[in-house]
DNA sequence: GGTATTTGACCCCAG
DNA sequence: ACTGGGGTCAAATAC
């Protein structure tokens, strides 16, 4: 089987140069695991697991699930490939930090990118963690540069190229506020041993340990493509697929957060369970109590940042973002921004008009409240998943509305972020609002909710990044959708099929999915056996028969894997023609068929 | 000399 | 009451 599959790698590479996908069934059936090969156009091949579960419910993939399939679970020996090796243990010592992303990871394929699943993926939206804002020390990101591709997609960015020339993307790491809230050590250490650098595949082996004063918080940087001072990093690829600039420029001129607020530093401690030392920042503003906590790993990298209270004052003007960068900026006129706005930008999310840090009477956050809201929230966490420290900045600060003695009344505080009140994911053709996004018990990370806009149908589905991975997306769908694939905005069917979403038509049956993607190690997706894939539109039919079929892979997998490599080939075109690239994705997905089948 | 950062000591809270 | 840990202060230091 597992011959038949690099075999027919080996064949899709002329069929693609840019991508390579292999399907390695185990069994003829979906409950097994499908390795993805993803081949780089400078032949660097990943691999990457993708987990088909027959599982028809909500099949939520656990960490367990992750453990077990590790890359290890096939014999990449065999097919000699450059494959992630998670193991089961990792020396807590190693600080959490990104595995930024390598060029040997960037998946150029311009045909399969759907630019609004990027938009809004977890990975740059969803969780608080990647859009925490930048703090005070400059942030250094590792800059993405997607010139790197090759070939025919080489060619597409070009022209993108002239309209982002000096755009380049950073693909955020680590954390923020409620990113470990309620991580205790072993899960730190879980997710330690998903960054461990010796274990690094290609994917972020280019890393060098540069020692900076700089996090390496990866966003899009207008400061970075103006060739700004902050592009110090702490991990200066050798390849030039980084943008790194004036690299020297002094702590001192990072006074003005990313964030757009200007901090102080009061205080650094070494906090127990954590190697990273904690700095403690006010706002400098007269007045303003806001504070902020920021952890960094060893290696200069932010792993956490926490923000107290709100600001009480606008923003204060910034004189650095002059650049030409094109990307949508929301207005700062917040007061409440704790979180910047930058990050918003930096995250290339223009369905996120307002990202800020609000303290609310509610204790936690739940969809229903997402919904009356309409408000994306995700809080902090509850009180178990706060943890001590935001426990204790709850209880010291009675404006914050806890009592001076500490006992916790009913304030904490969480972020709120205003979303538009629609966004589409068109990896899976579906449109998509965002009603919600909260930490849950068990995985730091933020999860967003999602529900299908088609009116009458309750389908939803919600992305999360895995606990120990933040590069890991987990994608679990409920319910089905009671109405046809929407025809891909600015398609010729488009209107006409929002028109019609509420029409009896035969509900196809959208696959439950637990899809869990990493751009650094691996790779899976999960589809139930009762799914189908409607026929719609521009898209092609698909039975899940098609999934069963060693070697194959189907639609939704296929679009699913490139539309979450493209969430971390980091291509962030907002404008990018979507229904251009769904035409590509079929183009691409029947070509490859056929050549494979 | 002014400002920001560092860092040891102290305070407070929770267990 | 004791102890440990997190948060803050403030003098020392750096820029």
């Amino acid at each position: 089987m597992e011959s038949f599959a690099i075999k027919s790698c080996i064949n899709s590479l002329s069929l693609s140069p840019s991508i390579l996908l292999l399907s390695l069934v185990s069994s003829p059936y979906i409950k097994s695991k499908q390795a993805f090969l993803h081949c780089h156009p400078n032949s660097k091949l990943h691999l990457f697991t993708h987990l088909v579960s027959n599982n028809n419910n909500n099949s939520n993939m656990t960490m367990g699930d992750f453990n077990n399939w590790g890359a290890s679970e096939l014999n990449h020996n065999q097919v000699g490939l450059d494959v992630p090796k998670f193991k089961s243990a990792q020396p807590p010592s190693l600080p959490l930090s990104p595995s930024p992303v390598s060029p040997s990871s960037y998946l150029a394929f311009s045909s399969a990118f759907s630019p609004s699943e990027f938009l809004n993926s977890p990975l740059f939206f969803a969780s608080p963690n990647i859009f925490a804002s930048p703090t005070t020390e400059a942030l250094v990101s590792q800059s993405f540069n997607w010139r790197n591709s090759s070939g025919e997609e080489q060619q597409c960015d070009k022209e993108d190229e002239k309209n982002y020339s000096d755009f380049s993307f950073h693909s955020q790491i680590q954390s923020s506020s409620s990113m470990f809230q309620e991580q205790d050590p072993l899960k730190k250490q879980d997710i330690w041993k998903f960054n461990e650098p010796t274990k690094q595949t290609d994917f972020s082996s280019e890393r060098t340990a540069t020692k900076s004063e700089y996090p390496s918080i990866h966003r899009f940087t207008s400061e970075m493509s103006a060739g700004k001072p902050e592009m110090q990093s702490n991990s200066v690829p050798q390849s030039g697929y980084f943008d790194y600039t004036n690299a020297s420029q002094p702590v001192r001129e990072q006074k003005r957060s990313e964030d757009g607020f200007n901090w102080r530093k009061y205080g650094q401690k070494q906090v127990k369970g954590s190697e990273n030392p904690r700095s403690y920042y006010k706002c400098t503003h007269p007045n303003c109590s806001v504070k902020k906590k920021v952890e960094k790993s060893l290696d200069g990298q932010i792993t956490e940042i926490v923000y107290k209270g709100e600001h009480n004052h606008p923003k204060p003007q910034s004189t650095r973002r002059t650049n030409s960068q094109s990307i949508h900026q929301p207005s700062s006129s917040c007061t409440n921004s704790g979180i910047s706005d930058q990050s918003v930008v930096t995250l290339g999310n223009p369905q996120m008009d307002r990202f800020s840090i609000q303290e609310d009477s509610s204790a936690s956050v739940g969809e229903e409240e997402f919904e009356q809201t309409s408000q994306t929230s995700y809080s902090l966490g509850d009180e178990n998943n706060l943890g001590p420290e935001a426990k204790r900045w709850k209880g010291d600060n009675e404006n914050d509305g806890y009592s001076a003695s500490g006992t916790r009344t009913v304030r904490e505080p969480r972020i709120v972020v205003q979303t538009t009140s629609e966004i589409d994911i068109l990896d899976d053709g579906f449109r998509w609002r965002k009603y919600g996004q909260k930490v849950v018990k068990g995985n730091p990370n933020a999860r967003s909710y999602y529900k299908c806009t088609a009116p009458g149908c309750s389908v939803r589905k919600h992305v999360e990044r895995a606990a120990h991975d933040i590069k890991a997306v987990i994608t679990t769908y409920e319910g089905k959708h009671n109405h046809d694939v929407p025809a891909a905005r600015g398609s010729a069917g488009y209107n006409a099929n929002r028109n019609s979403q509420n029409s009896n038509i035969p509900a196809p049956i959208r696959p439950s999915a637990v899809n869990c993607y990493s751009s650094s190690s691996s790779f899976t997706n999960s589809l139930c056996n009762n799914s189908r894939i409607p026929a719609t539109g521009n898209q092609e039919s698909f039975s899940l028969d098609k999934f069963k079929s060693p070697g194959n892979f189907g639609y939704s997998a296929l679009n699913r894997l490139m539309g979450s490599h493209t969430n971390h080939t980091q291509y962030t075109d907002a404008s990018y023609p979507k229904a251009k690239d769904e035409r590509k994705d079929d183009s691409f997905l029947q070509s490859f068929l056929s050549k494979d089948l």
